[in-house]
DNA sequence: CATGAATGAGCATTCATTCAT
DNA sequence: TATGAATGAATGCTCATTCAT
């Protein structure tokens, strides 16, 4: 690799643990060159401002954990799967500081109209993703006309997002692992009550 | 009410709007004082620091709010009942600029760990109350094993957080009133299945 | 005088003096604040910013010079006395630093062309002294159609700036003395000639 | 001409069209770099600082202006003729940005006394030059006691700076062609008033 | 009680310059 | 020779906070 394009990812990396362990309002130019190990100029010789390197930092974190999203609920069969497959994939999320970044991101967004509007187009596969996996389980089922997949999945998304405030905010207040577990049991519920209807 | 009181009031109430208005990050001493019409000064002879404001800001918005959706949530009967409620509660909440400080205050929070405690225990109430009414809904049923009462109530609040930061975002993407209708269809559902087994 | 407005002219007086001994691209905040002894944050106070800093020095040292000109210049009798007068008026320019801080200015605003516009509007009333006071010596002679009054005040204005650059420059290549030596002499050649023509 | 001296004249070339263009104050070395197509680093390879590059682009711009006015200015008769060669001569200074770029360098000397020096060094040529043509006119006639070539030449020079400046501010203070339509009809009454003088 | 002037640390950003390649 | 990545100091400016009045 290019020793450009390394130190473009050591400086996309500081943002990001800076932003999971500091907070947007703390993610200072200062603050990340600190973190990083680099002078503040550094920032500006590989991206035009903050702004773009926080989107950037976005970019890099979304892509990589979007891929692994896919890869894991490809072929899920059943709705208990689904809660399972979802826990691991939420586990991952939280080792990898990836849900701290994008929270840290989605919240700080209120002071920056243009940020915001660009978050949204990076959330936008998110929200596809979602559709397209509630859609595999209400498509064709009575509960399709109670909770479209459209709906089913911004309610999701916003889930996850509010999820994650609660937990920056305080683990204790924040539902955890219980979520997962009721997610499980819904699904297990699902399963037996709806399974029929979708294998017709 | 005393003149010291009186001048508080002003204080917390400009606060309340700056936040709905300007966000977190632009509700700085001065642009309170401002909007307040007030010198930045006053601010320090009511409160220890800006810090100390904003957090009485959020007491007063949401005892207010909290007295109002205990009023309204009282002697709901069945679950489409409270959809429709819920509805317009979270109406009031959007005109009222209620959702708007507390979105922003939770999502500022992130730069200071303190506040975030704080927050946390202004929202406990919330929680009870959602726990409580969540309870009158599943306890009893064969729901309960799959979705407790404190699990729903974490999940509402969750959800609650993350359908603001959302429309914060970006209106088009959040999910707006169709959560609403969506409620709705699902509380009719809910009353159908399970109403009998509430009244027994 | 109110503490505020002492302050203010504080402010004003450091930036003329920064400017006329450090020059205009090194008027800087700190700079200005450094020379008054005052902090940075003060000028911000007073001033919306350095812009509007350094437009308020041009209006002080501009329209107290102005004053002074008007007056001396009133009831003037002869080129040569003209002559005598401006020599007196230029050296009271260059022991108050007027001069320095102008041309420093007007130099400098080359990097802003919204402080140019401004500096522009400043310069008109002295555009619009020198007119008079030159249409004073040729309205009437010969000597109008040759050297119209609205054509020597652009030249003498900027004659006034260019010996200004110049003696920035070096003292040693600039006109100094010897160009009032030369204009009283002219003066007194001035009113030989055409001092008839302006009588009848 | 060797691959280095052509780098060295490509840099000095982008350092005065720079100048032109963007200002003194816009004229970084990164800016040269750019509109030159070459790294930065390049300046420092042939020049010791900024600095340096500055006063090379004056010498050269200089140097060829220099060659100009010596050539048309050579064998001039008469002070109406001199007008409007000069007239000519100023029109090429502006069509070649020379006069810009100029005027840019005095003025920003302001920030550096150094670079001062240095300019004046550079301007003496061009004394010489005009205190020889003024000579010319002037030598051996009456008004030489009134005004001695040296002062014309310091007069004339400073006129051409203020000129300059003051069109760099606002082309419609400036005197523009008006100063040299009042020259020619002032060239015109030198000629007849003092032609004769000056043939003897 | 309240004011509003002042402070100084912090912010994002730009710059001339250096130097390993 | 030339490149372009990196540095660190400086810039204009904002802010929470203090304090004399």
């Amino acid at each position: 690799m290019s020793a450009r394009r390394e130190t473009r990812e050591r400086v996309v990396d500081a943002a990001l643990r800076t932003l999971a362990a500091e907070g947007f309002s703390a993610t200072s130019a200062r603050a990340i060159a600190r973190r990083g190990g680099f002078a503040p100029g550094v920032i500006y010789y590989h991206f035009r401002d903050l702004h773009d390197l926080l989107l950037a930092a976005l970019d890099r974190t979304s892509e990589l954990r979007l891929a692994r999203y896919r890869e894991e609920l490809r072929g899920v069969a059943g709705a208990a799967e689904l809660a399972r497959r979802l826990r691991v994939l939420y586990a991952e999320d939280l080792a990898e500081g990836h849900v701290a970044a994008v929270q840290e991101l989605v919240a700080g967004a209120a002071s920056s109209p243009r940020l915001g509007q660009e978050i949204v187009r990076r959330l936008q596969p998110w929200l596809e993703l979602t559709e397209e996996v509630a859609g595999r389980f209400v498509a064709g089922t009575p509960l399709e006309a109670v909770l479209p997949a459209p709906v089913v999945a911004r309610l999701v998304l916003a889930l996850y997002l509010g999820v994650e405030a609660l937990t920056h905010l305080d683990r204790a207040s924040a539902p955890g692992d219980s979520l997962f577990d009721a997610a499980e049991r819904a699904g297990v519920l699902f399963d037996t009550l709806l399974g029929g209807a979708l294998e017709r």
